[in-house]
Formats: structure tokens, sequence, C-alpha cells
DNA sequence: CTTAACTCGAACAGAGATGTTCGAATTAGG
DNA sequence: CCTAATTCGAACATCTCTGTTCGAGTTAAG
């Protein structure tokens, strides 16, 4: 009779314990979502049900409103990712070496969340984007601070800018591969040799 | 009795010469939605017909549609942007250093026109887009150019990935300022010393 | 098997946005 | 001064999206 009760998906360790079909349509749902938001952010609720393959009535169900879905999807690529990159080796060789490693292993699946990303600042705010974006930043933060411990990154320009420079240039050649502008093949190596040539330590 | 004929704004040569006032209205128009448009994308056409400071039906007067006006303000960007580069002095000096003067004095105004850019994208599909931006681009593909004819620019990467760098690292500068993490006195160095690196010939 | 949880389509209410129409009041231009 | 161009607010029709409600059917779990 009452078969929605609008249980935030995301509430805390007291969250009821749900019934596995509801799960299955919660994991669809936010799959579905992944992927529609990923790459047009302005889609309806309406289109993402259908893609999940699951009632609008549903959908609402598990998530109150357009903002809590969006706010859930968010926190599904950001797990997702997080879990992709754990399987780079950053610890082993110099860090330009493991930033050109890292480089080439992600810079697909962090475009492919671009437009999704754009969907949350929009609906969500700088702030709780800023909070998530930061977990995968420490990961290259960490990287750059053991490269200009060793000498082999610029110690001349904020962290920070070197970070961006990083993000921005793996965004660049997923876009660029994405409009036909630049061979795949030849992306990993590229972005590899740009972004080492503009984190080394000036002449 | 009929004085709104939808005469498209961007008519061509054998556009009806305008009154003073529309003349005026339009401008105002323009004006209101570039900086509307820059700062939130989604904006709806009677909040920039408020900011313009003119009536809703007087701008539908003008722009038959909320597409017409879009593809209106973005040409009257472009434009705008194209006469404030045109300052710039690149001829003179290592293609690095032109580069760098040009990045300097060109951070700015690209990333007002970002959100613009991207509402562009959106309600006027990229290849209308491309057109726009190649206009702009040649500019620096030009300056590249030179400065790889005399060794000054690396020649193992495809020209158009320089380009993309070039302005992944201007639109990362100019967010980076915007939200407050890069402080906008060394903008200009930072860009302008991370672009001269990254597109430095490898050692 | 029994019950509570879950799903679903259809239909509704409300908000907001796009364009249009009308009629009256200004205003530029000759 | 005269006329046609222009502006304006108010009101309307239409569309799309969000979120809700209802009632009936389906399914997991004990």
């Amino acid at each position: 009779m009452a078969p929605e009760r609008h249980q935030a998906v995301a509430a805390g360790p007291a969250a009821t314990r749900r019934r596995a079909d509801a799960r299955r349509s919660i994991a669809a749902i936010l799959d579905a979502a992944l992927a529609s938001l990923s790459t047009s952010p302005e889609v309806n609720v309406a289109e993402i049900a259908r893609a999940a393959g699951v009632g609008r009535v549903t959908l609402y169900g598990h998530f109150p409103t357009r903002e809590a879905l969006v706010d859930a999807t968010v926190a599904h690529a950001i797990a997702h990712t997080s879990r992709a990159l754990d399987a780079v080796d950053l610890e082993s060789g110099p860090a330009p070496q493991a930033l050109a490693r890292l480089a080439t292993s992600s810079w697909q699946i962090l475009n492919q969340h671009r437009q999704l990303m754009a969907a949350g600042m929009r609906h969500l705010g700088t702030e709780r984007m800023r909070a998530h974006h930061d977990q995968a930043l420490d990961r290259v933060r960490a990287l750059l601070a053991r490269g200009r411990a060793d000498g082999d990154i610029r110690t001349d320009l904020p962290a920070d800018w070197l970070i961006t420079t990083y993000y921005a240039l793996l965004h660049a050649a997923a876009e660029e591969v994405n409009a036909g502008r630049l061979d795949p093949r030849e992306a990993g190596h590229t972005v590899a040799a740009t972004v080492t040539a503009a984190l080394r330590p000036p002449p």
C-alpha cells in the first residue's frame, strides 16, 4: 500500500535493509543516470528511468528529488573512478613516470564523467562537488609532493596549480579524442609527454 | 500596427535599416544576453529582457526564438573578443614570448565567455560553435607555426594538440582564479610559465 | 503460503518557460 | 507636424518537467 517511503538511498548506517529487487532497481537507476548524465547533463528524470528500464514512480520512490538523484550519481561515479585508479602503481619509479602511468590510465574515465560533473556543479553547487573531487585529487597531490621532494617536479609554481595543469591536460586530451581530432592510440603518449614537459623543473 | 516583423538581426546586407531606438534596444539586449548567459547559461528570456531594460515582447520582436538570441550573442562575443586580441603584438620577438603576451592578455576575457560557450554548445550544437571558435584559434595557429619554424616550439606532437594545450591551460587558469584558488595577480605569470614549458622542445 | 515490500502505468496538480496576440502609448524621421 | 516604426504590459495558449496519488498487480522473504 505504501510502497515508497523515500528512504534516502545514501542514508546512514541505520538504513533499512532493502529487498533484493529494490537493490536491483537502485543499481540500474544509478548506472543509467551515470550514463545519461554523462552524455547530456540536462536529461530529465523520465528519460533516466526509461534508460534504467524502470518506472518513473519507482525512481521517485528511491530518490525523492532530481537533486538527490544527481547527488547519488556523483557519489557513484566517484567511487567507480577511485576503484579503477587504485590499480595504478604510483609508488615505484620516479614521480614523472608514475604520473605518466596514471595519466594514460585515467584520461578516458575522467572524460566519461566530465558532463556529469557539470551537471553536479549546476544542481548541487561548487561546495559539494569540491568535496568529492578532492578525494581524487589527493592521489595526484601526494605523487607531485614526492616528485618535488626528489627534484623531478618544478617548485617555482604553486602545487595546486600543477594539479590543475595535470587535470586540465587530461580533460583536454579526452575532449580532443571525443571530437575526433586526436588519435586515441596516440592520446596516452601525447598527454604524458605534455604533462611531463609542463611539470618538469625549468632549466 | 505590425511593429515586430521578426526581421532577423543577423540578416544579410539587404537588412532593413532600423530606426535608432530599435538599434539601441538590440544593442542593450545583446549586451545583457552576453552578461547573463556568461554567468548562468540557463537564464530565461524574460530575465535577459529585464536585464536589458526592455520588454519581453520587444526582445521577441528582434529575436524570434531563444536559439536566435543565443546565436547572435555568441557572434557578438566572438567579435568582442577578436577586437580585444587584435591589440596584442604577435609579430615581434620569439614565438614563446609572443605566446606569453597573448596568454596574459586573454585569459580573463576567455573566461568571461566560458559559460556562454557552454550555452552555445547546448543550444546551437558543436558545428556552429566550432566555426566561430576556429577564427580565434587561427591567431594561435599562425604563431605556433612560426615558433616551430624557428625551433622555439616542439615539433614532436601534433600542431592541433599544442593549440589545444594552450587553450586548455588558459581556461584552467581562468577557472582557478574564478574559484579563488589562484591569485589573479599571479595568474598571468603562472599560465605563461606553464604554457612555455609545455610547448618547449623536449631536451 | 502469507504478508509486506516493491513495481508500475495512468492520471493529476503545479510551476516555469516559450512564443503569440492585442491594443494603446511613445518616438524617430522626414 | 504626420506617419510609420517601435515599445510595452497584460493576458493567453502550449509545452515540458517535476513530484504526487491511486489502485492494482508482482515479487521477495520468512
